[in-house]
DNA sequence: CGGTATGTTGAGACCGGTCTCAGTTCGCTT
DNA sequence: AAGCGAACTGAGACCGGTCTCAACATACCG
């Protein structure tokens, strides 16, 4: 009835006061730990409540050392990947008691280790973190050295024995890649928006080892059918020259491709509108295939063949293993690798010529 | 170099200790705040950066009162709308040096009323909510009640004095009305997910102010263009029965209707396919305008015209209001109205009848 | 009926920082 | 050379909980 704004809030101590006990009884009675009598542990409540008693979770953390927060660090919340990871990820965080502290790296390393800093210092009880890099880990490292449980998703990071939740993206990107070769394209590029210095070569590894994985499943698939020099098909750094650019430079000329895997659901609408801007029709001028089922790709004209990954279960699976280390689970760190699957629609046709 | 891991947190003390300076004077030094010299700020700095010191945030928190964190709490962090206006108001708390702390509601007054408090206990400094309903207001009572500025974005709570942030949805239903009714249609569908109880009246007052504001918005427009009970059009508790049945209920039928307004983007792909399943072509057969500019609006066949808001905007700036609070800020509240703006595209053509 | 197990309570240390206040040292003024 | 203020440092209280330990009451044991 009567909270009062008076700056202070209401303590342990003041309810122990109006309830005429000592703190340590009236903390017991609240906490709902230790022994207390029914008669105390009412008069107790009730004063509790009187005075709008509300808890400091901090104080709690501060003595108990545990804080029942995870902490998780993604490359873009507006990008519906990782925003149905992280959703994965909340509704078994919650259900098991567990806040997420959410941040966003712009899969940039400074940008991230800021983040776990940050998250560090407020002592998360654990760490959910899709790396801006799989090969760049000292983030990663500063992560277990403090002695925090660390689970990675989406991208490994192979030189860490850190639980990780991963999708069969080699085995996807062939599937996609076995596709488009087996309606009889030959010519036909990848794009990835990842950061890469210079063109892609085979012995190279890309910061994210999900691409990094889709990029050798897609090389390795067209030189298994022939094709000579597969790398110079794959096209990374899209964001710089801009997706939509990138496709109607690939789309023009004598060695215009054929069919397109795009590596994500943004990538595909980007390879749409180039399409779209210069005339060109899906599937009869162009065939596409795409990672991520997005809720968009069954409502285009033609809709898009994809690969779907089982984005919420992955935000989902790291979280219980997380929350399983911290519960003091002590086993070997494990790898858990999640099936694609594949949506055959419409965007997939025999080359023109 | 040496990080122990020994369960024990390297603190204050302990960097103290090694540098030969007393506790405060460490603090000091490492917060940054007080008189030290430069050789004992160097000294202690040496021996923190030796030990692997980590500072404790929470600590901090519990002397200083400040958490530098925000809590936001939204319907589902996998809706569009809500990933982008919390990317808005995690980029504007960042630049400020606050973090967030993430809550879904799925729009369920109890799961909403429970974040809150798990919130309000980790004593975050502010709150950021688009309230589950803009009529049943306790929830957000009880943060007023704690003392914590809070800021409504989205949706208004006209009851409640407390600064609020909403895009201008009557006027824009009315313009995309207008649209619709230019073009000669009189049969003309309003479609929500909100939930309601019984079919919609006049005098209603929905959940959420910005679907209600848009409602009316269309009634009156509807009525002022001589259309007999335009609430009939209405169609709310869409997620009931499932947009897509829905919309298949409204396109047959002697009564069947000829345009259709989504109230967001989530509805109006429920249209498409609705539309693609039944064989009817947009707009030749059906004529579609949504609220919300979703990245695939513009690849479809035929492109949908929307109602743009500025999303990102929306979230930024309920997070400024916030942070001014924080700050100090003690003038009457705010409420900031943010313009939407109309993208024609192709869904939109005369009846055929 | 003394001894002991069990239940309930209170006092006070502790978590890791911040902050107030008092004491010390030093340079500079007159 | 005494006086004064500024710069620096240390001791210890404090934030709001948890938790250990000791004190005490009651009940149950042989």
């Amino acid at each position: 009835m009567s909270t009062e704004n008076g700056r202070r809030e209401v303590t342990v101590s003041d309810v122990a006061t109006t309830a005429g006990v000592s703190k340590a009884t009236a903390a017991r009675a609240l906490g709902d730990y230790g022994a207390v009598s029914a008669a105390v542990r009412d008069r107790v409540l009730a004063a509790a409540e009187q005075l709008g008693y509300r808890p400091n979770a901090l104080a709690k953390t501060m003595s108990t050392g545990r804080s029942n927060t995870l902490g998780i660090v993604i490359g873009d919340i507006e990008n519906p990947f990782f925003a149905q990871a992280t959703r994965g990820a909340a509704d078994v965080a919650n259900a098991a008691g567990f806040d997420l502290i959410l941040s966003n790296s712009d899969e940039d390393a400074e940008i991230e280790a800021n983040a776990i800093g940050v998250q560090l210092a407020k002592r998360v009880d654990g760490l959910l973190v899709a790396p801006a890099s799989s090969v760049h880990i000292d983030n990663l490292r500063t992560i277990i050295d403090a002695g925090r449980p660390l689970v990675l998703f989406d991208r490994a990071a192979p030189e860490l024995q850190v639980d990780t939740v991963i999708a069969a993206n080699r085995r996807g990107a062939k599937d996609l890649t076995s596709l488009l070769l087996d309606a009889g394209h030959r010519r036909i590029a990848f794009i990835s928006t990842i950061a890469h210095d210079g063109p892609f070569r085979r012995a190279d590894s890309l910061a994210s080892s999900s691409v990094d994985e889709r990029v050798h499943g897609f090389v390795e698939t067209l030189e298994a059918a022939g094709v000579p020099e597969p790398e110079q098909f794959v096209h990374l750094n899209a964001r710089i020259e801009g997706v939509e650019q990138l496709a109607r430079r690939l789309l023009e000329g004598d060695a215009a491709v054929t069919a397109i895997v795009a590596s994500d659901s943004l990538i595909a609408l980007g390879v749409f509108r180039a399409a779209r801007a210069l005339g060109r029709r899906i599937p009869d001028d162009l065939s596409l295939v795409a990672f991520d089922d997005a809720d968009w790709t069954g409502v285009t004209t033609p809709g898009v063949t994809v690969m779907a990954q089982p984005i919420h279960e992955i935000g989902a699976e790291a979280a219980r293993l997380l929350i399983r280390r911290i519960r003091g689970d002590g086993g070997p760190p494990v790898t858990s690798v999640l099936e694609q699957r594949l949506i055959a629609r419409d965007s997939v046709a025999p080359p023109r010529r």
